[in-house]
DNA sequence: ACCGGAAGGA
DNA sequence: TCCTTCCGGT
């Protein structure tokens, strides 16, 4: 039979390197060794070592909105897909029926219009792996989703790179690692296994880092009220560039040296304590402006190593929901690409002009031989977004949701406080800052380190930010 | 093409 | 639990 069950076609490497905890993963999603007998390879992941497989560019690529990848060739994919799981009677059917069971994971939605084209959903992994980053809350983010109708819910927002560099600088990086999956060393067992958040071209910084460096990718290029609903406006100062998107080099399957993440060298900039959550061989190396150790490569950032990894045991993906919306509908091609309402990462930064099998010397698949991969053929910020209706309480009866136990929100009132300090530069003036909003659903979800002792344990998130902005302002005010 | 229900397997 | 397989429907 042709079912080799290549264990290693696309296998992460089980290399461990500079520990960054990244994300922490559901349990569904990927079930450690504790687990006999489900170590399988899951579907989505899967997908993602293709997507950044660049020999597989003609297959499956990044295109479109962060997270939004494109099956060229769908009967490819289902073919390997097959080869991994000895399925050889696998096709794109019953591959996209195993997407689709995705949806209600909301690990995936389908954007709509676009053949072939689905979209990962981040944003609750982020959140929950970094309450720093936990912008559900921040009045900041809240006053601008008057774009949306006031629709969002606050874990729902999107946490998109963006909005991380618009928060933080930009800082070359130092550590990297080469597999999907590394194994914290600290958190062993079932809640060990975090994916990297520099998997993942979207999270990782401005620069989305597709494969095919996106032709179209102007930072800011279009109309914010209509392509950042969730409340994240890029337009903000601080931004990112988006330049440095090197191609992912053959045999590479996890390069996070093309996947940066903008924590960390953002950490490692920050005063305390964000730069004493680094360890000591990575702040110097940011501190040095380290490329990585690549020549000739722009500079990098990767994650931040956050003390006490979060170990979710499920962590809830973003949205993305199926439902009505997700139908497919007509053509309703505004020329631009969708502008990343995609719920996801919810970012706006189109790559609309970026062809799937153009320039680049990309091939042409046979599924756009075919058929041929829509470009653009509708703007997703109308209905992409989809499926708030969950992202309330459902965390808080989680049963695999270890985080609660935390004592007291101190750990997260310590991030807060300086998130809050490092939201100074780049918040709006207060007074068009709504009244700050009621707990984050995912408030139980707090780091396991202990909070310092020096900080109260029970600040109340929201009130902190805003008082710290206020007095941030303050003294922008006295200082001017 | 895409959807989701249903049943079943591992 | 995560698909795989099948299928009727849109």
């Amino acid at each position: 039979m042709d079912c080799n069950c290549v264990s290693d076609l696309l296998l992460t490497p089980p290399v461990p390197t500079l520990w960054t905890p990244g994300i922490a993963f559901p349990d569904w999603a990927y079930k450690p060794e504790s687990s006999p007998g489900s170590r399988q390879i899951q579907l989505w992941h899967f997908i993602l070592e293709l997507l950044q497989k660049e020999e597989y560019q003609g297959v499956i690529a990044w295109q479109g909105d962060y997270g939004e990848f494109v099956i060229k060739d769908p009967d490819e994919v289902a073919r390997l897909w097959g080869i991994r799981k000895c399925k050889p009677h696998m096709n794109y059917d019953k591959l996209s029926r195993a997407l689709r069971y995705y949806y209600n994971k909301r690990i995936l939605h389908k954007t709509k219009g676009k053949r072939f084209t689905y979209k990962f959903n981040f944003s609750k992994v982020v959140l929950v792996n970094y309450p720093l980053l936990d912008m559900a809350n921040s009045p900041f983010l809240l006053a601008q989703n008057h774009f949306n109708g006031g629709a969002a819910t606050p874990d729902c927002s999107p946490v998109t790179p963006e909005a991380l560099q618009s928060l933080f600088p930009r800082l070359p990086e130092s550590g990297r690692g080469p597999s999907l999956f590394e194994r914290s060393a600290g958190a062993p067992g079932p809640d060990g296994d975090k994916l990297r958040l520099d998997t993942f071209p979207f999270l990782g910084s401005g620069a989305p880092c597709y494969s095919k460096p996106p032709s179209l990718l102007g930072p800011y290029p279009r109309n914010p009220s209509f392509d950042y609903p969730w409340g994240f406006n890029p337009y903000l100062p601080g931004a990112f560039s988006l330049n440095n998107c090197p191609k992912l080099p053959p045999g590479s399957l996890y390069s996070s040296h093309f996947y940066p993440n903008p924590l960390h060298s953002s950490l490692s900039q920050l005063p305390h304590p964000f730069s004493s959550l680094l360890p000591p061989g990575d702040t110097t190396g940011a501190e040095r402006g380290q490329t990585g150790g690549t020549n000739g490569q722009p500079p990098r950032l990767c994650i931040p190593p956050y003390p006490g990894s979060v170990p979710l045991g499920r962590t809830e993906l973003g949205n993305g929901g199926t439902g009505v919306g997700d139908r497919e509908r007509g053509e309703t091609n505004t020329g631009v690409t969708g502008g990343g309402l995609g719920l996801g990462l919810g970012l706006g930064l189109g790559l609309g002009g970026l062809s799937v099998g153009s320039g680049g010397g990309g091939r042409q698949s046979p599924s756009e031989r075919r058929k041929g991969v829509k470009q653009d053929p509708e703007s997703d910020s109308e209905l992409e977004i989809t499926d708030l209706s969950d992202c309330s309480s459902e965390n808080e009866n989680e049963p695999d949701f270890s985080l609660g136990k935390e004592p007291g929100l101190g750990g997260r009132s310590h991030l807060l406080e300086a998130k809050s300090r490092a939201l100074g530069g780049v918040l709006p003036p207060l007074s068009s800052l709504p009244p700050p909003v009621s707990p984050h659903p995912l408030k139980s979800l707090v780091p396991l380190t202990p909070p310092p002792s020096s900080l109260p344990p029970s600040l109340s998130p929201s009130p902190s930010m805003v008082d710290r902005h206020r007095e941030t302002e303050k003294l922008k005010l006295a200082h001017s």
